[in-house]
DNA sequence: CGATACAATTGATTTCAATCAAAAAAAGGA
DNA sequence: TCCTTTTTTTGATTGAAATCAATTGTATCG
């Protein structure tokens, strides 16, 4: 216990100083509960690219926090093929897959090196009964997985494969925006066979697309630097508007 | 309170006489317990078709669970357009689209004379606290949630046509099976367009694919009977095994 | 660093389901 | 019950994205 704390300070890492606070867990807590709540939180190396944070079959014991780096969420049909459920960036919660079950049920894997904060779920439960907020917390964030999944279908009932591309980065953006990043320039660690796989395409229709958004001069992604050249553009052919992102609703609202 | 007490025992309704305690919120619970739970239980008059259980923008007081019927749980897009995101039977539990902000993000509407039990949800909070198995209910139901709606990620983004049709009538009649019905033979009160916006299809598909299954003798669908002629078939075009909804999971596990 | 596997691109072709159009059948209301 | 509205069916045609195929480009690792 006074080792962990030793390494909090060490890294200077807290929930107090986090840049992420409007984002994860701790949105709307006092900063004396985000003191106590830290207290349970547990640092751990970064995964590596291609190391999985959890998999299908897994005993659960935490919710996870994302501090860093990117996380692919999915699972497998019956004949093998790849699910693709969503990218969890910093600030993001996962491992409610389990919370019924105690059992995972999908496949979390960074894309990138990622850094993890844990939260073991029996603690925080046990925090939870003093700090009554905290469990709305838990409400919330399942909430928005269930918000998020309905978003995905709609985009999959809906829209067109050029549709689907720009509100694809074009969410990324604001995701980023959000984090206090540029949403007008970064860096997404996510193959387009990824993409493509999440928004129920083929890699090369999404290969297309992008040439062309590419020509038009709406948006570039190579090598894994995107920047949006006509955000209006890209808004328009996205059909903004519709696709707001649980976290876009709490800044408009 | 005791006009309520007894205008349950008049009709003789409560959830321990209830037929639906292997679906429903009580699953688990001991007997006292439920009893307990019945006491926050409200009925009210039964929906009539088209009724409105709630609607978007509507304020969150209660979770409901469906009695009797069956209700269609809906949204549109900025251009109007419907987006089917389930249909609920007996023994299910609506309302969670409310839980985080407080306020309904969907519409539900009945699709047939619908009778529903009300659990208020202040008072549902109240009683989780003394019995804390009843807050883990409430994680699953959303939880349930969460992985109906990844299914139907999985089947819009995987299945072809006959695929979604066929999946969308076995998962029907799994459904009813758990609910000690008959799943060869039931009546369903869902339009044919409705299916097909909820699997992401025109109607004039629905009906080709239903014409064609009713001449190859594996399903007849007319007016809302639908019977099950070879369920081997149905399940081998639908890929069965892939799609288990979370009920069905239970009772295989 | 080069070799190998993996990812992205580009082109040609096919296909499944959407769309358009019109008729038939059911459901609902007066 | 009849009349109106809504839903379903059936046919002809189109079109958007999948598939097939081959090349180029990019990472990764011994």
């Amino acid at each position: 216990m006074v080792l962990m704390t030793d390494m909090k300070s060490a890294f200077n890492v807290n929930c107090n100083n986090c840049g992420l606070q409007k984002i994860c867990f701790p949105t709307g807590l006092t900063r004396g509960e985000v003191d106590r709540l830290d207290t349970i939180v547990e640092r751990k190396l970064p995964l590596k690219k291609n190391q999985h944070l959890f998999e299908s079959g897994d005993k659960f014991s935490s919710l996870y926090a994302i501090r860093a780096g990117v996380i692919k969420l999915y699972s497998f049909t019956d004949t093998g093929e790849e699910v693709i459920h969503g990218f969890y960036l910093p600030g993001d919660v996962l491992g409610i897959d389990a919370l019924a079950t105690k059992t995972h049920q999908m496949n979390a894997v960074a894309l990138d090196t990622t850094s993890i904060c844990n939260l073991p779920y029996q603690e925080l439960t046990n925090l939870s009964s003093e700090i009554p907020f905290l469990n709305q917390q838990v409400l919330t964030v399942m909430s928005k997985e269930v918000n998020d999944g309905r978003m995905h279908s709609e985009l999959l009932i809906k829209r067109n494969a050029d549709q689907r591309v720009a509100q694809f980065v074009w969410n990324m953006a604001e995701r980023f925006r959000n984090r206090g990043y540029s949403s007008s320039e970064f860096r997404l660690s996510i193959l387009h066979r990824d993409v493509a796989i999440y928004l129920g395409l083929t890699p090369e229709t999404v290969s297309r697309i992008l040439a062309r958004f590419n020509t038009e001069e709406i948006v570039t992604w190579k090598k894994k630097e995107v920047v949006i050249h006509d955000a209006d553009k890209l808004m328009q052919i996205a059909g903004v508007h519709s696709f707001t992102c649980g976290e876009c609703k709490k800044e408009t609202a």
